[in-house]
DNA sequence: ACCTGAACACCGTTCAAGT
DNA sequence: ACCTGAACACCGTTCAAGT
């Protein structure tokens, strides 16, 4: 009766018929695992309303609509990774950047697809306080290699868009195979597909179908290796920056 | 009354109650237009029947769905194009690539998101013979540069994913801004929200605030530059292709 | 052979009503 | 304050019937 209730009293409640009570965030969270779990696609209004035991009407009192919605996730997503240690030392940048490079690589592989839908959603990523605190070490540490700030920046942004594109392009696919292709059809690089038809006069194509295929890890390697080596041409005193 | 009616009799009417007959081909190049006129979330099968005057059934007398309606309109976005004379001379290498990668940009700008549809959509792209020659066209130009012939496909993969990526994640929000944004929230590079708060300590973006803000086309550049440098490494005699 | 119109199972979202 | 159930306007796709 008093004006001082326990403050357990005067938090929300927990728990509702023996569910979980919903927030925002738990809202979003089981948006973002159902992604994780079940792929982009299968995030509908519909099923992650089933997933929580609610009524699809229910999630409209944590978002604002289905784009609110992805736009939560894909923060939660965001704030979710934290840069490597980045060391700018001349024999010790070029692992640093790898190192970068793969733990991006590994965190956006665990939500395929995630970016994409994002995009196609016209939601737009990365307000969160932990993405500024990422991009500022990176900049940071382009910075510390010689680069100008503008050029720094650029390629850090470059530096995202290698890893986001190499996910969403290619590890996608891989990692979920479309149903209707056959096992071996994406697995191969080069791809069956740009196997010519013996006859036709596609030279290098047709030498290269004798080549031990490209794995994936070879071929994002070598993606990494190029921008390392192109940023190596305007951090090595004497480099050229343009041709 | 004979068998030797004329040609003309035997072949398909072209036109049908006033519209021109329905064909493959025809309904995929209208799916294509539509997306380029008026974006990838803009077409559904019944737009696209209306746009045709016709019923969303008679769709599917030509394709089998939407899927093989957006692999077809994909198909014929790549036969749109041709590479362009790509010299391999030493001192012509470079505004090859660069002109090669700015006619990529140019026709996949022309339909903005295609790509990105065609990924959620799990459509595989590129099987046309137009595109095993371009393919072959480009890594016989970066086997003539020196790389080993592995080496050739993985840079023609980067090349294009680097022009695709950009498109689909740079350019297509740019070129066709979602409503809910204001007007320079993402004209400008770097965009607002990478603004941070004053006080905060975020000392490069800090600086970064004060620095003129990079186009988009400076952007691109720099992307390209990145790339071509990092071939350079790869092509010049004594160049280190790993670090 | 090719088309239409009605129907089915979905989807995002909203309304009116419950507790 | 937060929920449910019914409803609306969409969507891809299919069925039965027309010409």
């Amino acid at each position: 009766m008093s004006s001082s209730e326990t403050p357990a009293a005067r938090r929300r409640p927990t728990h509702r018929k023996g569910r979980a009570t919903l927030t925002r965030e738990s809202v979003g969270r089981a948006a973002l695992d159902l992604i994780g779990r079940r792929g982009p696609a299968e995030l509908t209004m519909r099923s992650l309303a089933a997933e929580l035991g609610v009524s699809p009407r229910a999630l409209y009192n944590y978002v604002e609509d289905r784009r609110d919605l992805i736009g939560l996730a894909a923060e939660l997503f965001e704030q979710d990774w934290h840069p490597p240690k980045l060391d700018p030392a001349p024999d010790r940048w070029r692992p640093s950047l790898r190192a970068l490079c793969d733990e991006l690589r590994a965190h956006y592989r665990r939500h395929p697809g995630m970016t994409t839908l994002a995009l196609t959603e016209d939601v737009t990523m990365a307000r969160h306080p932990t993405m500024l605190r990422n991009v500022d070490a990176i900049v940071g540490f382009l910075t510390a290699l010689g680069l100008p700030p503008a050029d720094a920046y650029r390629a850090c942004v470059e530096t995202i868009r290698l890893v986001v594109g190499f996910v969403e392009f290619h590890d996608a696919l891989h990692d979920r195979p479309p149903a209707h292709l056959a096992p071996g059809e994406l697995t191969e690089t080069p791809p069956p597909w740009l196997r010519p038809e013996p006859g036709t006069d596609l030279p290098h194509l047709t030498r290269l179908a004798d080549l031990p295929p490209t794995s994936q890890d070879e071929q994002f390697t070598f993606a990494v290796d190029l921008l390392v080596d192109g940023l190596a041409a305007r951090v090595r005193p004497g480099g050229r920056a343009r041709g």
